[in-house]
DNA sequence: TGATCTAGAATGAATATTCAGTATTTTGAA
DNA sequence: TTCAAAATACTGAATATTCATTCTAGATCA
C-alpha cells in the first residue's frame, strides 16, 4: 500500500490547490466543476471520488486554510516582543497575504449565499469566532503590560478584524505598495486611539 | 392615465422592496427570480415587464440606493457641527442601516463573480470611488478647520471606509444595540488616532 | 377598442452529481 | 514466487436540478 496513496495523496492535493485558486478568483458560486475539471486535467468523477461535494471541497479548503494560518502565525509570533509590533506584524501578514485571512471573498460570499445553516456555515462561524478570540487575547495581553489602554475588549477585537476585512475588501484596488502602506497606517491610527497615554 | 400609473407604480416598488431584502439577505446569486416571484406574490412574466433582467433590477435597486443615499445624508449632514459629530453621524448612519452602505455582501459579491466587466460593474466602481471622495472630503475639512491630524489622506479615506465595511459585515452577528455600541466605538478609536493633539 | 399590466407554464442553458464500467495496484494463498 | 481476486483510482457520458428568460393568453383600465 504504498504507490496508490501516494496517487491518492498527489491528485488530492492537485484538486485542492486548483479548486483553491479559483475560488479565490472567481468566487465559490462562479467557479463550476467543470472550470475545476479543466484546471486540473482530471474527471468530473475523480473529483468526487476525492471530496464528497463541491460543499465538502470547499470545507476541505478551509479548515487546511485555517490551520497553516495557525501554524504561521505562531512561528513568526514568537519574534515579535511588545503586543504592539505584533498588531503590526499582524498586519503585516495579512496584506502580504489577503489570502490568508480566512474571511476572504469566496467565504463571504459562501456564508451569504446558503439558506439553512450547512456544515460548512458552522465552521465558518467557528473560525471567525476563533479569529475574535485570538485578537481579544492579543489585546488583553497589551492592556496587561501596559501597552494599551484598558478599553472594552470585546469592541475592539471585532473593529480591529473589520479594519482588516475591510482593507483586504479595498486592497482588491491597489499596488502592493498601496496595500502595505494602507495597512501600515491604519495600525497606526488604530494604536494611535487605543495606546495607553 | 392614473390608475395604471400608481399600480405600475406599486408593483414596481414592491418587486424593488423584495428584492434588495433578498439580495443582501442572500446575496445575488443566491436570491432566485423564483424568491422574488414568492415573495412579491406576483409572476415572473410581471417582473420582467417591470424590469429588462434580473441584473438590470439589481442596477436599478444600486442606483435608487445611492441617490438616497446621498439625499438622506445632505439632510442629516447640516445638523453636524463639526467634523468629528459628523463621522460619528455618519457611524450612526450606517450602524442603523447597513444596507446604506454601497459595499454589501450583494455588490460585492457580484463584483467578484461576474467574469467580464459589465455596466453593473462600472456602476459599482464609480459608487466606490464616491464614497472614498466623500471620505477625503470629510476628512481634509477636519484638518483644516484644526479638528484632525494632518494624515495621509487618501489612505485615511480608505481606512475609513474599510471599518465600515468591516463592521457591516460583523454587524450580521450583532443585535442592534451591540451594533450601534461597536459603530461608536470603532469612531472613538478611529478619531482618538486621528485627531489633533 | 387598444394600451397597459399580469399570470404562469414552457424553454433552454448551465451545472452539480451519479453511475456503470475500466485500468491499475495490492493482497495473500497456493 | 505467482497470479487471480479484491481493493483502489479513475473516466466520461447520463441524469437531475436549478434557474433566468420567453411566450401565450387573459385581465383591467382609459
Amino acid at each position: 500500500m504504498n504507490k496508490k496513496k501516494l496517487q491518492t495523496e498527489q491528485t488530492k492535493k492537485k484538486i485542492a490547490d486548483a479548486s483553491r485558486a479559483l475560488f479565490i478568483q472567481k468566487g465559490y458560486k462562479a467557479t463550476s466543476i467543470e472550470d475545476i475539471v479543466k484546471a486540473t486535467a482530471c474527471s468530473a468523477g475523480n473529483i468526487y471520488y476525492h471530496f464528497k461535494s463541491k460543499e465538502g471541497l470547499f470545507l476541505y479548503l478551509i479548515d487546511e486554510w485555517n490551520r497553516e494560518w495557525d501554524e504561521t502565525w505562531l512561528a513568526k509570533e514568537q519574534s515579535f516582543p511588545t503586543v504592539i509590533e505584533k498588531i503590526y506584524g499582524l498586519a503585516e501578514h495579512l496584506a502580504l497575504d489577503q489570502l490568508n485571512h480566512p474571511l476572504t471573498k469566496a467565504v463571504d460570499e459562501f456564508y451569504n449565499n446558503t439558506e439553512k445553516p450547512t456544515e460548512v456555515e458552522e465552521h465558518i462561524g467557528e473560525i471567525v469566532q476563533g479569529y475574535l478570540t485570538f485578537n481579544r487575547q492579543l489585546l488583553q495581553q497589551g492592556i496587561d503590560n501596559g501597552e494599551l489602554q484598558n478599553f472594552n475588549i470585546n469592541g475592539l477585537a471585532v473593529i480591529l478584524d473589520s479594519l482588516f476585512l475591510g482593507l483586504s475588501q479595498h486592497s482588491r484596488n491597489m499596488s502592493r505598495q498601496e496595500t502595505m502602506d494602507t495597512y501600515r497606517l491604519a495600525v497606526d491610527v488604530f494604536l494611535r486611539g487605543v495606546a495607553a497615554v
